[in-house]
DNA sequence: CTTGACTCTGGAGCTAACTCCAGGGTTTAA
DNA sequence: TTAAACCCTGGAGTTAGCTCCAGAGTCAAG
């Protein structure tokens, strides 16, 4: 049973990255070619890619590399960890999750109060009302 | 009627930034102190308060100053745009903010299993079968 | 068996978003 | 009335996160 590697090139375009920004997060040990071909090739697994496409969807919502770093080593090295540690770290992390979700929510219902009260003409913004409608989240 | 007022120290205490990133926001354009007192000291008013804390809880959840520039535009000069501009503006933005919204929700709901299926004591989690958890999001 | 597309390493360069001076004026509390 | 604590401008320095070489080896198609 062989299972399927990947070179550099074929990961980078499968996961929309760059080469050198998978090299560079090798770098930074948030990722790590399970092994090299005889030439000194990177080859990535199935599993590299998941990762890889983990760390682009968490950085999209705003996580810092050294966040994303903090989640995955319960992965990377589960063995250096207790349980305890895990469930510790866990429940950080998702009560931060719960507050970034909480700011969005408060952000996009103002934005779509602005939305669905704009009446959407070709005349200026200079008197819609809607303008207003951030106030009211800034003030809360 | 006399409207309260703030010297930049004050700002940057109320709102949690230094006074050098007030400066640098003012700069780029994101704020603007709404005079000058005679020496020169920047005076801001309530509403830019709440603009600064508004920028802040933005920049949080992972907007660009950019970013929030373009929200921001459509208060600091309504009279630039059309009701339809808003309009669209303001679709596309709940649109990416539902993306990212959905996004957390992903992760969090990883992290959360991942949470509540640890024991949670002493022993390595070298074995604790949870740490598969995030694949389950990874694979989706 | 060569040519074009790929890969390697190491290091320099770049953008966003601050952060920190220097060298000066201002306010305020003792 | 003076010392501490502010404020000003302009510009240099810093960190994160890439991005782009140069110079050299590798692989696959024709």
């Amino acid at each position: 049973m062989k299972t399927k590697h990947y070179k550099i090139g074929q990961l980078a375009s499968l996961t929309g990255l760059t080469v050198d920004t998978v090299r560079f997060y090798e770098n930074k040990g948030l990722v790590q070619a399970s092994q090299r071909s005889g030439a000194g090739y990177r080859l990535f697994s199935a599993d590299d890619l998941a990762r890889l496409q983990f760390i682009k969807r968490a950085k999209a919502v705003g996580f810092t590399l050294d966040e994303i770093s903090e989640l995955l080593e319960l992965r990377l090295h589960p063995d250096d960890h207790t349980c305890e540690e895990v469930k510790q770290v866990t429940a950080r992390k998702v009560r931060e999750l719960d507050a970034k979700i909480a700011e969005l929510e408060k952000i996009r219902m103002s934005l779509k109060t602005l939305h669905t009260a704009c009446c959407g003409g070709p005349e200026s913004a200079e008197h819609c009302s809607i303008l207003q409608a951030l106030d009211s989240m800034e003030a809360s």
